[in-house]
DNA sequence: TTTTCACTTTAGAATTATTATAAACTAGAA
DNA sequence: TTCTAGTTTATAATAATTCTAAAGTGAAAA
C-alpha cells in the first residue's frame, strides 16, 4: 500500500492527516497479510515502534473512525476486549485461543452445504464461521 | 425439568441449594425452549419475577459455576456484554441485532460441505456459525 | 506575515461490565 | 442446639472503553 492509499483512506474516513493518525493509517495498512488486533495490541507495539507515544484515546479515535469507514471490520472473538481486522472482505476465521490468534479463511475456502431459512420476515444478512482450534 | 433436575445440577455444580440459588435455577432451566440471556437481563427479569432480590455478584458466581460445570454455555455476540446460553450441545445461531436476539440453529440444520484444514499441528475443535439477520 | 479558528491531541475523569473482598448470615452435620 | 464451612451481600477494585475539556496545530484569511 502506498502512501497516497493511506491518505486516501484517512480522508475518506473525515480524518484530517495528521502526524499521529498518519502513523496509526501506516502501521495498519502498510502491510501484505491481514491484520488482526485488539486496541491494547496496537498501542503496544505503536509504543515500541514509534518514537512518539501517541494517546490512547486518539488510537480508538482513529480506529472507530476506520472501522465507521469501511477500512476496518471487528471480529467477535471471546473475551472482554474487541478485536479489529484490516481484513474488510467477507471472510471466516481460525481461533488458536492458546496464543488468541485469529487467522483468516477465505470465503471461497468454506461452502455451506445446507443452511435454515430466516425466521419470520427476516432475511441473512451475512454467515460468519469461526473455527476453534486445539492442540 | 424436575425440582430432583434443579437439584442435581446445583450439586454437579458443586453448589448447595441456597434459595437463592434453587430460584436462579429454576429461572434458568425449568422452562421448554433455550433461553439466551445476558447477567445484566437475568437481573432483570429475576427482580420483576421473584419477591426477595438476588444481589448481582451472587447470579455472577452462579452463572459462572453452571459454565463451568457445562450447565450454561457462552456466545460470542457483539458488544461488551457476555452472551449465556442453556443450550449446552454443539448448535448455532441466528442474531437479530434489532432487537439483540439470539435464535438456535440445531446442528444438523447445517452441513458443511468444504472447510480448510487447520494450520501446523492444529486441530479443529469446534465449528461456531453466526447468521447476522435483517430485514 | 500574523491572526484566526476549526479541528486535534491529550490526560484524566466517567462509565460499564465484571471480579474481588470481607463482614454478616445460614444450612446442615455433629 | 451448637458449630462451622460455605454463602450472600454491599461495596470496592479492576479493566475496557468513552467522554470531557483544556491546550496544541496548521492551513487559510486578513
Ligand atoms: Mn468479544
Ligand atoms: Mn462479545
Ligand atoms: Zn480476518
Ligand atoms: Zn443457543
Amino acid at each position: 500500500m502506498k502512501k497516497t492509499d493511506i491518505l486516501k483512506k484517512l480522508r475518506s474516513s473525515g480524518l484530517r492527516p495528521t502526524k499521529q493518525r498518519v502513523e496509526i493509517a501506516k502501521f495498519l495498512f502498510e502491510r501484505e497479510k491481514t491484520f488482526h488486533f485488539t486496541v491494547e495490541s496496537l498501542n503496544r507495539l505503536l509504543t515500541k515502534k514509534s518514537v512518539s507515544k501517541i494517546a490512547l484515546a486518539t488510537i480508538y479515535n482513529t480506529v472507530h473512525a476506520f472501522k465507521t469507514a469501511g477500512h476496518l471490520s471487528e471480529v467477535e472473538v471471546r473475551g472482554n476486549k474487541t478485536y479489529f481486522d484490516t481484513n474488510v472482505s467477507n471472510h471466516h476465521h481460525f481461533y488458536d485461543s492458546e496464543t488468541s490468534e485469529l487467522i483468516d479463511i477465505d470465503a471461497s475456502d468454506i461452502v455451506i452445504q445446507k443452511i435454515p431459512k430466516a425466521p419470520n420476515g427476516k432475511k441473512i444478512k451475512n454467515v460468519e464461521v469461526f473455527i476453534n482450534l486445539k492442540n
